[in-house]
DNA sequence: AATGGGTGTTGCATATGTTGCAACGAACTT
DNA sequence: AAGTTCGTTGCAACATATGCAACACCCATT
């Protein structure tokens, strides 16, 4: 491991919280100010980082092209996409598309509800872990040593009353979700707002992405909601014969 | 300028044209294999660069999340938030914010048309700077040698017959622009989509950001879409003095 | 005006960290 | 089983990043 570019880059998260001054940034780093100045530089020169008019420092503009393009590359997410706006078009609630990586579930796509009330989220925001539909989903493919690994080093916040509690519960939910193919999350993030969820598969069974649609209380109850499931999975199918279909030659 | 650093940086903008594995990524940045690696491994280490199955690498995860954060640091964008998407309320079509900086102009937020008919676009996405109704605000309050440098730059890409041709005509539409302090795009990028936009200022009159209403013609058509330019400039006006109150203090 | 604290910046010698090499191991082909 | 191709490791030689100290600059204070 480098420890020149493990320096630069660990100054990408402390901008991420707010611009900062050459000072700042050489203490939290613990280096001398010349050597932050010339990390900086470098950053700079790549665009990752930019200099606002007070000269202190904050994320740059190549940073959003870069995450732009890296998302507008992965495979599933182009296929699913036309897929997910027409269910939207069906059932005019948010629509999402989520993935696994390193310990994070993140939107990687999204579908605006067509309704007035909408919630918040984001694509790239990493999702609420422990009460997702989708990272339900996901989490519950992985084999029961990693998902006991990952249970156990989680955080469990009692968004509302009926967030997952702790990693016994967590664990417990993801084997009732392996086994029934599918997923809720019923006011565990935010008190009125449910989801439902359904698991896309590559062509070895394995879950590569997950969907779901969102819906607040105030437009449709959860029991409405839950008639769409047959609808969603249906979704989901497509989209893995699809994937599974363009995806085929094992060695690229 | 450090350079380690500037060798792991150039694997980002690799990466983001789609996966490559170890060799691919050595002989492209003109170094030894195992020097890659090391690179590779400390990027990953920080989560930016992602191994598929494969073991190919690509961009990774933290990329959006860093993004994520710091888009929602922008203090512009917080302030303009709820206007635009009251703007979005009264008329219905899709509401862009975009900033300047370092040469390109680039979408920091967005609210969706509710109209079914929506036009691609995505935060983060880099503008067409020729023709957008955004980049023209942003670039006309730039300096005259700065908008001079800047117009013989760029390239002209002539997406439809109105596009702006070449550097004169845009320096002509600048100049106009500045001094009616407003913009449109008709059908400059996509045929049959036009915007118009309005500028927002800090407290020293200076162009912070600027915004847009954009939609198709097949909703309403330029001279309608045009009616809705006074309300789009209350619009900037409102978020301007709301910018320069909080954003009063010259130093941070 | 002059002083002082606060920035960001530069040149330089030291030694630390990075580099390429060559050799190994693993996975897959022939 | 021999032969590719790819990723990985240890090591010695060198290049490179580092901290220091001094400088330049801006602003506030006296």
């Amino acid at each position: 491991m480098s420890q020149t570019v493990d320096r630069a880059l660990s100054i990408l998260p402390l901008l991420a919280q707010g611009p900062a001054d050459l000072g700042q940034v050489a203490e939290r780093l613990g280096v001398h100010k010349s050597t932050a100045l010339r990390l900086l530089r470098t950053l700079h020169e790549h665009g990752l980082v930019y200099r606002q008019e007070d000269q202190r420092y904050r994320l740059g503009a190549r940073l959003f092209a870069l995450a732009q393009e890296a998302v507008e590359n992965l495979d599933v997410r182009e296929i699913a996409h036309p897929h997910l706006v027409a269910l939207n078009d069906r059932c005019g609630h948010t629509v999402h598309l989520a993935v696994y990586e390193e310990q994070e579930v993140l939107y990687i796509d999204k579908v605006e509800s067509r309704y007035p009330v909408r919630m918040y989220s984001r694509i790239g925001k990493p999702v609420a872990i422990t009460v997702a539909a989708v990272a339900k989903l996901l989490l519950a493919d992985l084999t029961e040593p990693e998902r006991r690994t990952i249970a156990e080093k989680l955080d469990y916040p009692m968004y509302t009353s009926r967030s997952t509690p702790d990693a016994a519960a967590f664990l417990k939910e993801l084997t009732v979700v392996r086994e029934q193919g599918w997923a809720t999350d019923l006011g565990g993030h935010e008190e009125s707002i449910n989801c439902i969820g359904a698991p896309i598969r590559g062509a070895d069974g394995r879950v590569v992405a997950a969907m779901s649609v969102s819906a607040p209380n105030v437009v449709v109850t959860a029991e409405e909601l839950l008639t769409l499931l047959p609808l969603v999975r249906r979704t989901a199918e497509t989209i893995s014969r699809e994937y599974s279909g363009t995806n085929r030659p094992k060695k690229v």
